[in-house]
DNA sequence: TCCGATAGATCGCTTGACGATATATCTCAA
DNA sequence: TTGAGATATATCGTCAAGCGATCTATCGGA
């Protein structure tokens, strides 16, 4: 029972990749991760509940994230932890990748001179 | 009459960031387009006719691309060649550096160890 | 004991993505 | 010269995703 190929998920939707990656830096709760999105785009992405939690149950269906049960001591009892699976981090990974290329593209092709 | 702020365009939507990029390679049509998308991506993201011709109209409604006369000679009657405006360009390269950040943030914390 | 902030869930609308298909034209080999 | 396949643009209809709005509940502090 092996992982399948990273990239037969890519590319990922903005919303997914958006919350994935705030998982990187740990285990966080639903709130969290919009708040995270937020203050890492520079106010740029705003992800409302909907798009939230919805992106978050695909990311589960498909095997890139699960819930966690472990969670800080003396934490509020409504929030649900999620996490990074192996899977879900080798995607990220990838689509990391792919749009480093991209961007890397872009700036090649803009920078001065290359018209 | 001068441009609006490029951050009010961002995030940009998948098919019209690969679109803009593939554009700052260059006046290009359709088509080429297509191709272009497909080939620099090693084949992950394969965008059809509807895809890119919807996006290619919305880019140019909202001025971040527009059609050009400029042909080079004897060439194929039927294409429709397309090229970034100034804002586009501004945009592309504001989406770049918002993807850029993004993949920075997804390596620092992916990095062996800082789990 | 309020009240605002935190937290999760869901309804319903809108938009965008995209497969499929249609049409026209180009190129080139037989 | 004509037919086939590639090139090129266009659009229809469908489906999923994004997202604003709203609801409920609970937390923490004044």
């Amino acid at each position: 029972m092996t992982d399948p190929d990273p990239e037969t998920f890519l590319p990922l939707s903005q919303a997914q990749f958006h919350v994935l990656v705030a998982l990187t830096a740990g285990d966080r709760h639903g709130y969290a991760i919009m708040s995270a999105v937020q203050e890492s785009s520079g106010g740029i992405v705003r992800m409302g509940p909907a798009t939230l939690y919805g992106t978050l149950q695909r990311l589960v269906d498909s095997g890139l994230a699960e819930e966690s049960d472990r969670r800080p001591a003396d934490d509020d009892q409504r929030r649900r932890y999620y996490r990074l699976t192996g899977l879900g981090r080798s995607v990220c990974s990838a689509e990391a990748d792919r749009l480093s290329r991209l961007v890397f593209i872009t700036r090649t092709n803009l920078m001065p001179g290359s018209a």
